[in-house]
RNA sequence: GGGACCGUAGCUCAGCCGGAUAGAGCAUCUGCCUUCUAAGCAGAGGGUCGCAGGUUCGAGUCCUGCCGGUCCUGCCA
């Protein structure tokens, strides 16, 4: 709602401007600093002053004068020394919130967004910086989603690569292990655990003995063409060790539509069509001489601003196909990336995989057409890639190569949706036996090492979230149901971490640290949540009572509005959780989940001090009971809405 | 060498297109549970927004230079 009315005055000053001065300017609204300044501000006569060379003050008083009528809007003040200040009628604004009137701004956008996700090597455990991968992908696409777009959640498989090569070796050289004892490992617990440690001890064996080398080729090697009992167990810890993932993440309501892997770009020869096209149009050229003699590279030009004038060096160029033949990962991705946009000429086949608890359906890619009729994937107009800003280098070069073949409109909408890394604060490293170096003590993080074996495994902070909710809740709710306490625990340890995920913006390293993450007070998840009990609680405690919800309709008029939201207490309240639309609108703006995670955290403080301030069910005015109930309710939708359809937290039933 | 990002309170971080008195949380200290649950509320202390210039009515925010830090710059993925 004020999301709205904040572009109703957009509009209607920008024409009234462009009429009255010429000025084509966009118009600016603020927020002001100070709440008793009014709802918004207008600084425009600043920027005209200079045009129409007049003291800004006397060109406020003369817009403020002529400006035309907002709905909603009561009066604009002239403040400072040249603010236009914007008041709204109250009675007005809090009717129009009880009507429900104009919640959805939002524009529908037909074409489909494709958002790309998690990707993780399916090789061992998923660890804390998958998380946030995850997390900040499935929370963005749920920002889509709740302004009405519609979105495709790909999760790409790369299960032909070396990391799986190398936990073949470790299962195959260094275990001796058939495909059927494989087979036996993964009917166990906890397989993706199995293959963390034995990935780590592979790492060290190369190490240790560099000719050891040899094996990740021949698996590779093997892998690629597919025949004999190295690729058989390459297929079987890949697709055991995705579906440990896909676990993992449904722990934390995360789930995908559809999974592309490597394998099918390979044999359904993706690469090979989307090559056809690079030489094609001039994209890459062969090297005859120089360090990349042999290959295929693209130049430099393509993916750099500056290489033009600075002149091509070819020792910048990109080796797209090595000298032995084989593509490099950016081609194959290039071909990914032409197929997002329907671009290449080709499409995968697919078949389901599995179905979540809620009916919806994952579907993977396969070689074959199976019998059941699969949804239309890729074809997106918009693709957004998660992923780590240390790759933003080989993404430049994918989007280059789109413009190079002449997509230019594609290249636009081709997004590296990027984010810093997951490091480890050095206390956290002490605390799990990470040996730290002196230089590494001193630093405020460490980075995680998956070859060596470090890190923090995602099964296991969740677990450990569980465990220090449960406490929790078992010592405040001893009475209940032991499945419901561990239910609402898990609820509760959702919201730590999704929300401690989130509250930082994409571009901060963060250092994790488990004492910290393990916190449910202050600007936590769990913080969010309690507001939202409470909110529950109110209305719960009125039922207990044998009461129902009074009429809100009836007796909150616009006069009786006007008169309980006329004290700034309240006022502030309805205002700051009327802003959920402009908090999710900007939020998809600055591409920032954490703006939406801030502003729940901020609804949760006002309704905190709401609660404590004002006991609503001992409320004798029969006006103000039910004002303060509604109050109650339209927070309590608010907090709802923002938590569970936004963020992805969900709201216990009570804490 | 080239490119990207970062430097704001003791610590961890916000700060949207330049705007009015720079904000949270944690930590420290003071109060508040007979009330709709204290995972809470109210309050206090704590700042040269890395440094120096520039742009302008106005700069934490834009530009230039410097200092400090991180990452990328593979015929690895």
């Amino acid at each position: 709602m004020f999301h709205w009315i904040e572009q109703q005055i957009r509009d209607a000053f920008a024409a009234f401007l462009r009429e009255r001065y010429g000025s084509d300017a966009a118009v600016v609204v603020e927020q002001p600093k100070q709440a008793s300044f009014g709802e918004y501000a207008l600084p425009v006569a600043f920027s005209l002053a200079r045009q129409l060379r007049k003291a800004p003050r006397a060109i406020a008083e003369e817009i403020a004068a002529q400006a035309p009528a907002v709905e909603g809007v009561s009066r604009l003040e002239v403040a400072g020394n040249g603010y236009i200040n914007i008041r709204l009628n109250r009675g007005w604004y809090g009717r129009a919130l009880l009507e429900g009137r104009a919640e959805q701004p939002f524009q529908q956008n037909t074409g489909k967004v494709i958002v790309e996700h998690t990707n993780i090597n399916p090789n061992k455990a998923a660890h804390i910086g998958h998380l946030r991968n995850a997390v900040l992908g499935d929370t963005f696409v749920r920002m889509q989603r709740a302004a009405g777009r519609r979105v495709e959640v790909q999760n790409y498989i790369d299960n032909t690569g070396v990391q799986v090569a190398d936990v073949v070796v470790g299962f195959h050289y260094l275990e001796n292990k058939s495909p059927q004892d494989v087979k036996e490992l993964i009917r166990q617990p906890k397989f993706d655990y199995y293959c963390w440690d034995l990935y780590a001890r592979v790492s060290q064996y190369y190490s240790a003995n560099p000719q050891a080398l040899e094996w990740r080729r021949d698996t590779l090697h093997a892998i690629e063409h597919g025949e004999g009992t190295l690729t058989e167990i390459g297929h079987l810890v890949a697709d055991a060790i995705v579906e440990c993932h896909l676990d993992t993440m449904w722990r934390l309501g995360i789930a995908y539509d559809v999974l592309p892997r490597e394998s099918e770009i390979l044999h359904l020869k993706f690469w090979a069509k989307a090559f056809e096209q690079l030489k094609e149009r001039g994209a890459i050229y062969y090297a005859g001489e120089g360090k990349n003699k042999g290959c295929w590279v693209m130049a430099s030009s393509h993916f750099r601003e500056k290489a033009e004038e600075e002149g091509d060096s070819a020792d910048d160029a990109k080796v797209i196909v090595r000298s032995n033949g084989t593509v490099t990962y950016v081609g194959k991705d290039i071909a990914y990336q032409l197929w997002k946009f329907g671009l290449l000429g080709l499409d995968f086949h697919y078949k389901p995989l599995r179905t979540y608890p809620d009916g919806h359906r994952v579907w993977v890619a396969t070689e074959e057409p199976c019998e059941e009729p699969a949804p239309d994937f890729g074809r997106g107009s918009e693709v957004y890639n998660v992923i780590d800003s240390r790759q933003s280098y080989l993404q430049d070069v994918v989007v280059a190569g789109l413009r190079a073949l002449g997509y230019h409109e594609q290249a636009e909408r081709s997004i590296h949706f990027s984010y810093e890394m997951v490091a480890l604060s050095p206390r956290t490293c002490a605390i799990l036996g990470i040996p730290l170096s002196e230089e590494d003590r001193k630093r405020p993080y460490v980075e995680v090492s998956g070859r060596k074996g470090l890190g923090v495994k995602a099964d296991d902070l969740i677990d450990k979230l569980i465990e220090k909710a449960k406490e929790e809740v078992d010592s405040r709710h001893p009475e209940r149901p032991e499945d419901e306490r561990l239910r609402v625990a898990t609820q509760i340890a959702i919201g730590a971490l999704r929300y401690f995920l989130l509250k930082f913006t994409r571009n901060t390293v963060i250092a994790f640290d488990l004492q910290e993450a393990l916190s449910f007070e202050g600007e936590t998840g769990p913080y969010v949540q309690y507001a939202a009990v409470r909110a529950r609680n109110i209305l719960r405690k009125l039922e207990e009572r044998g009461e129902t919800l009074p009429d809100f309709a009836a007796v909150l008029d616009r006069e009786a509005m006007a008169r309980q939201l006329g004290g700034e207490d309240f006022w502030q309240l309805l205002l700051a959780a009327s802003k959920s639309g402009a908090a999710l609108s900007a939020a998809l703006a600055a591409g920032e989940p954490s703006h939406v995670a801030r502003y729940a955290f901020q609804l949760a403080q006002a309704f905190n001090s709401f609660y404590h301030d004002y006991p609503i069910l001992a409320e004798q005015d029969v006006e103000k009971r039910t004002f303060l109930l509604w109050l109650a309710v339209y927070f309590q939708r608010q907090l709802e809405w923002t938590l569970e359809k936004v963020l992805g937290i969900p709201v216990p039933e009570y804490m």
